[in-house]
DNA sequence: AGTATATAGTCACTCGGTGAGTATATCCGA
DNA sequence: TCGGATATACTCACCGAGTGACTATATACT
């Protein structure tokens, strides 16, 4: 079974998820409120929705009913299995690695569930996600120090790592702010 | 054929098509090369290199022989076809699309191979790159605009991409001085 | 004598992501 | 009123990214 789980995988099957630990739902509406409530952030297609549906469901998270309509075809109902809502949870108390991307896609989607659950768990998610930024600047600037002189390139490359994970630092007290989690 | 190319793709076949353009080499000798060279841009796996190779291979891009060893295990040389050489200068003048990670990774690679070649390629491509990113940030802060204030976790995104967009245009300029491409 | 490391790969697999195709219903303008 | 766009609700086949396990041999170190 060898759990293929990099951790380092960023998957917007964890928004699939997060809306269905709010509500049973079929794929189109689940499509739906990804589109619309984090359609800046998540750039997917319905049938990757789907795609995504259908391996949730042979693994066990999600199961699915069909719900017949007279006019309009008929519609799969996705509901969180057990597994499926620990996934779930286990997912959104764990930090995002500090990669700027991860940083920007997962950790705002874990952002997003976490305030509309309890808003507790958002501050102490940035306050978390905060310390792993500020560690992995300090590791880069390690590697930094570390890479000679003439690996112009490699140098480029952490720089700019560095100078955008100090941006988030930035950016992540702007999120306590911007969502009220902060009194100022 | 479909050509299934969205462009989008940021994929380390261009840094091997760009070794063997220098000259022949064997899987793990570009391996080697990649990790030394750009190590700190692409974290790919040995096994991840020979996947490219065999494909660049059946698409027609590079070509094999073997090279027998006496003591350690035989080598398959690989060598650009025509149609390899050309798709590796065609990607070489191709502005990266205006995504933080493709910038980083695809284009930080472009101008290792411009600088090689031909410096005043690398400038042009400096050049060009910074209006690409600066009409990116035009078209965000757009979006933005557009964004109604309730869609906080759109808005939060896109203030981040925002930031960090920006961040690439002051890294874009201290490319040039440190590559030694402009008199300061 | 045993262990780690470098050389040089092969293979099977999962997952991310796209595009094309299949239906039906509804709305809007010419 | 008729045709085209758009919304609903998927299915399927495919390519490509990326990983881990495995197979060998040579050399260096401990």
């Amino acid at each position: 079974m060898s759990e293929h789980r990099p951790s380092a995988s960023i998957s917007p099957e964890f928004a699939l998820l997060g809306f269905l630990a709010q509500r049973p739902a079929h794929g189109y509406d689940l499509h739906q409120r990804l589109v619309t409530e984090l359609g800046e952030i998540w750039h997917i297609r319905l049938s990757q929705t789907y795609n995504i549906l259908n391996r949730l469901e042979t693994q066990g998270m999600i199961t699915s009913r069909l719900q017949k309509q007279d006019k309009l075809p008929d519609r799969h109902i996705f509901e969180l299995t057990p597994a499926g809502l620990k996934r779930f949870e286990d997912w959104l108390h764990t930090p995002t690695p500090c990669s700027v991307r991860a940083i920007r896609v997962e950790f705002t989607t874990r952002l997003y569930f976490a305030r509309a659950g309890d808003p507790r768990l958002a501050r102490e998610l940035i306050a978390e996600q905060t310390r792993t930024v500020e560690q992995g600047i300090a590791r880069i600037e390690t590697a930094l120090g570390r890479c000679s002189p003439d690996q112009a390139f490699n140098r480029l490359g952490l720089q700019l790592r560095i100078a955008q994970l100090r941006i988030i630092l930035d950016w992540l007290k702007q999120c306590e702010v911007t969502l009220g989690l902060v009194e100022v």
